[in-house]
DNA sequence: TAGTATACCTACCGATCGGTATATAAAGTC
DNA sequence: GACTTTATATACCGATCGGTAGGTATACTA
C-alpha cells in the first residue's frame, strides 16, 4: 500500500514545520521514516516534489472544506464568521502547520518555497473574492472591491492568527465574532 | 577604514532579502563582495553574526525614526497615520527587504532566523503598545487593552503591505489615511 | 625599534547537501 | 514459466555547506 509515501509524507510536514524547508536535508527526512533516500525520490522525484506534495496533502482537504463553506447563504456577516472558524480551528490544531504556510507566503519570490505555496495562496484569495462579489449584489457598496476585500479579509485572519502566537488569546468562535465584527465596520466606514 | 565592512552588509542584505537566509551560502556573499571567506568571519564572527549585523543596520535606524515619530501629541488619529506612513516608506523603498523581514518573523520558532529578528519585532510592539497606553489616558475605552491593539495595529500595517506585494496598490499618504481609518473605526466599534 | 593589533589572505577541514546508477525482491500479467 | 511493473535497498556522486588553521602586510604603540 501507500504506507510508506504516507509515512513520508507526514514525517515531512512535522519536519518543514517545526524548522523550516530550507534547514531539513532529506537525509534527515528519511531516516526518521525509517526510509532510505531513495525510496523518497521514487516517490516524490525530487525535494520541491515532496514539498509540493506535502503541501498538497495540507491545504488540499483545507481548500475543499473551505470552498463548501463558502457558498452563499445569503448572510455574509454568517458567511464570513464560518470562513473565520475555518482558518482558526486550522491554526489551533496546527499551530506549526499554519506558521509554516505563512512563512511560505512571505519566502523569495522565485525560490521553490514561494513558487510551490503560490497557487494554494491564490485558491484561498480566489474563493474568498467570489463570496465578496456575490455579496456585492445585495450590499452596492462593496461592488468593485471584491479583490481588495478578499485580500484585506485574509489579511485580517492572519493577523489574528499571528497575534495568537505571541499571546496566549485563543481562537475560539467568540474571537471570530469579533474579528468578524471589527473587519465589517471598517467596510462600511472605507 | 570600515569599508570592507559596510560593503559586506549591503551585499548580505540585498542577497538575503532576494533568495532568503538559508538559501545563500557565505561563500557567494564574499564573492560578490570581492572578499575572501576569513575576512567574513573576522568581521562578523559566523553566519548569524552576519545576519545579526545586517538586521540592526536595516531596523536600528528604522526603529530610531519610530521612536521619534510615536511620541504623543495628544492627536491619536495622527500619530498612527504618521507611524502608518513610516512603515509603507520602508516597504515602497524596500520591499523586498520588508518582505524578507515578515518572511523572518515567520521563521521556525528556535531557528536563527526567528532568535535574531524576535528582538526587532519585540522593539516595534513595544513603541506601538505605548502609544495605545499613552492615548489610554484621554480615551478610556482603550484602557487595558495597549498590547492587544499595539500587535492589531502592526497586524493592519502589515496586512495592507502584503497587499501590496500582490496588486498594484501604492502604499501613499492617502492609502495610510483610509488603512487608519478603518483601523479606528475596528477599535471603537469592539 | 620591538611588539602588538588590525585586516586581510591561501589553503583546507569534515559534514552535509540534493540526487542517482544499479541491484533486488515481490507481485501482477501474458 | 517468461516478462514487466512496483517498491525498496546498497553504495556512491560532485558540489556546497559553515568554519578555521596559519600566514602576511600594514599601521599604530611602547
Amino acid at each position: 500500500m501507500g504506507d510508506t509515501k504516507s509515512e513520508l509524507l507526514a514525517t515531512a510536514l512535522q519536519l518543514f514545520a517545526a524548522e523550516g524547508y530550507e534547514n531539513v536535508g532529506t537525509q534527515k527526512i528519511v531516516e526518521m521514516a525509517q526510509v532510505k533516500k531513495p525510496t523518497l525520490y521514487y516517490h516524490f522525484g525530487s525535494k520541491q516534489g515532496l514539498l509540493e506534495a506535502v503541501l498538497q496533502s495540507v491545504y488540499g482537504p483545507f481548500l475543499e472544506a473551505l470552498r463548501e463553506k463558502s457558498v452563499d447563504d445569503g448572510d455574509l456577516t454568517l458567511t464570513l464568521e464560518t470562513l473565520v472558524n475555518h482558518y482558526f480551528a486550522f491554526a489551533r490544531e496546527q499551530p506549526a502547520v499554519y506558521r509554516w504556510g505563512l512563512a511560505l507566503g512571505y519566502a523569495p519570490e522565485q525560490s521553490d518555497s514561494c513558487l510551490t505555496m503560490r497557487p494554494f495562496l491564490a485558491q484561498q484569495v480566489q474563493l474568498l473574492t467570489q463570496v465578496f462579489e456575490v455579496a456585492a449584489a445585495q450590499h452596492g457598496n462593496l461592488r468593485g472591491r471584491s479583490h481588495e476585500l478578499g485580500m484585506s479579509f485574509l489579511g485580517m485572519i492572519n493577523a489574528s492568527i499571528t497575534r495568537s502566537f505571541y499571546e496566549q488569546t485563543c481562537l475560539d468562535p467568540s474571537q471570530a465574532f469579533q474579528s468578524c465584527k471589527q473587519f465589517m465596520h471598517g467596510i462600511y466606514a472605507g
